[in-house]
DNA sequence: CCGCCTCGAGTTCT
DNA sequence: CTCGAGGCGG
């Protein structure tokens, strides 16, 4: 048994020097200390604790572990209100700002300090002789919850600070959540089994209001303080560089990327380049915050409504946003998949009005716990295709509903389940797949969509029958099937008569339609249409049977040897050559004239640039990159959609994307559009 | 049998 | 771009 004494001399020896690792550890970011060593400190210091009860404090760094539930927040009144911020979202609006400033100011300089404006959550944390004694959400700027004993988990958050702070004062910071912190926090739960959050400020939001303050220890969360709130009893500094350089030498965290900026020149600068490095950022920013420097300035300026005058957010253009998801609709695909699509009440994010959304399968919709009703986040997947990225739980009213693709099929008079497109009852979900297919051959979506997937551009390329104009053709009844195309020239009269056609276009449909007799073979067993084999299979199918006849022929054991093709996609295009309605329908084309090219047999070895596997990326000059490409294959190199190991060349255009990242990765020859037309010039 | 790598299929909006 | 699944090598 230690003597209490003793005991209480070696309790404070170690909180001194556990918050001094503290202090090392998470806000230099430099511990002088190994984690094992870090915890047998802390071990000590809590069963000292235990031992002596009597000499536990709130203050004590065993007290970030987390407390038992509390029964609710109690109310926490602001003195000095937390405001919000005037938004800017042009170079034209900061301008605006800016001279309204000047105008105000006189003749008075000023310059300013650039923050990034973390997507976390506002909080005001109040110390009373050197102690965190509340913190605060900013609730609705005048009263915020007390969330204190959560806050205490967060380890930068020094919960003493020196003597000579000043005796009663408040700061004001954002909580937030690191990138790796939310994904290791979203693994985790998805190994629980647990929804996942749906992006950093919302787990981080979720995080803080825990009740349970041993939950919050667990979320990896972290804080940087970003102004003084208010202060009692002593002389600060003037300016807001100083005083967060003040705030920082008292043990508080404040962000390494503030920036003093001299001028109005400087601060669109510091703008642009974290617009375009946001990226790379380790935590979410939405923007950037703009404080005047001169903190005599801040209450000569003064409010307007709750907005201060002295700064704005200047935000970067949203990639995500919210909104109510109204619906699942289920389309049919090519191949009679049934896609799920989100239909949601319509949002612009990134400058575009967003309808719909993809939302892959059923499964994924599960993981996700998207319901019908709730208010769901969407995104531009790399900038482009919107996807829902999740729902926000917090904002469910009970009603949602639980999406499930079979009860949300239409019915037929039997109650049962039918396809949206044909009506049939043939709804079936192969044995560990994911998807749900409609097995109706003869189903419209599908008939109409192959006529789609014929015409388009990597397989026949009729330009002129796109999606519009393929419904068009195939609800007259003009095309049921792709080998009808080509009777289309004696049917010039009712084509004309349709509407949205004139007399130019459907003749120009007809010459391209024509021309379209000639399309190597490649092309032609691509545009068939069979399952499992995509333009680079059906390429490999051209080269091996060399031409429609060999093709059409083909038994399973032709496939035995061919690369790349084993007995699922063999027994498909087995399967595919069977059914007497292709049969038919290659021999129309044929009777038509459409003879694709014999394919010359592969000589490996023998052209320049065989053996070669190229990645095409960014915008050329010269060409497409589909003719680039269309080049590569000519001259028998390969051209891949993505950079591996076995990638030999990455030519890299203007604008180049993320896999000229992945070849410097990888260590794999880069080649600017110059000397690639060089090569090509060498080679041939 | 598992873990790559590739390929296929579907997706939004102007 | 994304996800799922086929093919194949370890």
């Amino acid at each position: 048994m230690t003597n209490p004494d003793s005991a209480r001399s070696r309790i404070e020896e170690l909180r001194t020097e556990i918050n001094h690792h503290n202090y090392r550890y998470h806000v230099l970011d430099s511990p002088e200390i190994s984690d094992a060593e870090y915890d047998s400190l802390i071990r000590e210091l809590k069963q000292l604790e235990e031992e002596n009860p009597q000499f536990l404090t709130p203050d004590s760094p065993t007290q970030r572990v987390g407390a038992p539930p509390v029964e609710a927040f109690g109310v926490v009144e602001h003195p000095v209100p937390l405001l919000s911020l005037g938004n800017v979202f042009t170079e034209e609006e900061l301008e605006n700002w800016y001279s309204r400033t000047v105008k105000l100011t006189g003749d008075v300089p000023f310059d300013f300090v650039g923050e990034h404006k973390i997507d976390g959550l506002a909080v005001a944390l109040t110390y009373v002789d050197g102690q965190l004694i509340t913190g605060a959400t900013r609730g609705d700027g005048f009263r915020g919850e007390n969330i204190t004993r959560n806050l205490r988990t967060i380890r930068s958050l020094p919960l003493l600070v020196p003597k000579d702070a000043p005796p009663r004062f408040e700061v004001r910071g954002e909580v937030y959540l690191s990138r790796p912190g939310f994904e290791k926090l979203n693994r985790d739960r998805t190994a629980e089994g647990l929804p996942l959050f749906a992006n950093p400020r919302n787990a981080a939001a979720g995080s803080v209001r825990q009740l349970d303050s041993r939950i919050t220890t667990r979320r990896p969360l972290d804080i940087y303080i970003y102004m003084l709130g208010w202060a009692e009893g002593k002389s600060l500094p003037h300016t807001h560089w100083e005083m967060l350089d003040y705030l920082k030498s008292i043990g508080f965290k404040t962000n390494p990327n503030n920036r003093r900026l001299k001028d109005i020149e400087a601060v669109k600068q510091f703008y642009q380049t974290w617009e375009e490095n946001r990226e790379s950022l380790p935590y979410e920013a939405d923007g950037i915050v703009f404080k005047i420097n001169q903190l005599n300035l801040h209450d000569e300026l003064g409010d307007i409504g709750h907005e201060p005058r002295w700064a704005i957010a200047y935000k970067f253009p949203a990639v995500q946003g919210t909104t109510r998801l109204n619906d699942i609709g289920i389309s049919v695909g090519r191949t009679g998949t049934l896609n799920p699509t989100a239909i949601l009440e319509p949002v612009s994010v990134g400058g575009v009005t967003i309808k719909n959304a993809a939302l892959h399968n059923e499964d994924d919709i599960r993981r996700k716990d998207i319901r019908i009703g709730d208010t769901v986040i969407i995104q531009r997947a790399g900038e482009v295709i919107p996807e829902v990225v999740g729902p926000i739980v917090s904002q469910r009213t009970g009603k949602e509903k639980e999406f499930s693709l079979m009860d949300r099929l239409p019915k037929n008079d039997r109650g049962q389940p039918v396809c949206p497109s044909c009506g049939k009852t043939s709804i079936v979900r192969p044995e560990g797949e994911v998807m749900y297919y409609c097995a109706n051959a003869a189903c419209p979506a599908q008939l109409q969509q192959r006529i789609e997937h014929f015409t388009s551009r990597g397989a026949m390329d009729i330009r002129g029958i796109g999606e519009n104009l393929s419904a068009t053709l195939f609800e007259k009844g003009l095309v049921r099937d792709i080998a009808d195309l080509y009777c289309l020239k004696d049917k010039k009269e009712e084509l004309v008569n349709m509407e949205k056609l004139g007399e130019k276009s459907a003749e120009n449909m007809l010459e391209a339609i024509e021309k379209s007799k000639q399309r190597p073979l490649g092309r032609l067993i691509y545009a068939l249409g069979i399952k499992h084999v995509g333009s680079e299979t059906a390429e490999l199918l051209a080269g091996h049977f060399r031409s429609m006849k060999n093709f059409l022929n083909a038994k399973s054991e032709d496939f035995q040897n061919i690369e790349s093709i084993g007995p699922i996609t063999a027994e498909s295009i087995i399967d595919f050559l069977k059914q007497e309605e292709n049969r038919d329908i290659i021999h129309r084309l044929e009777s038509a004239g459409v003879f694709p090219e014999e394919q010359a047999a592969i000589s490996p070895g023998e052209l320049l640039l065989s053996g070669y596997e190229f990645v095409v990326t960014g915008r050329l000059e010269a060409f497409s990159r589909s003719k680039a490409e269309a080049r590569i294959k000519e001259l028998g190199g390969s051209a891949k959609g993505s950079v591996t190991r076995k990638t030999d060349y990455v030519v890299a255009g203007s604008d180049p994307g993320s896999k000229l990242t992945r070849a410097r990765e990888l260590g794999i020859k880069v080649l600017d559009e110059k000397q690639f037309l060089e090569m090509l010039e060498k080679k041939q």
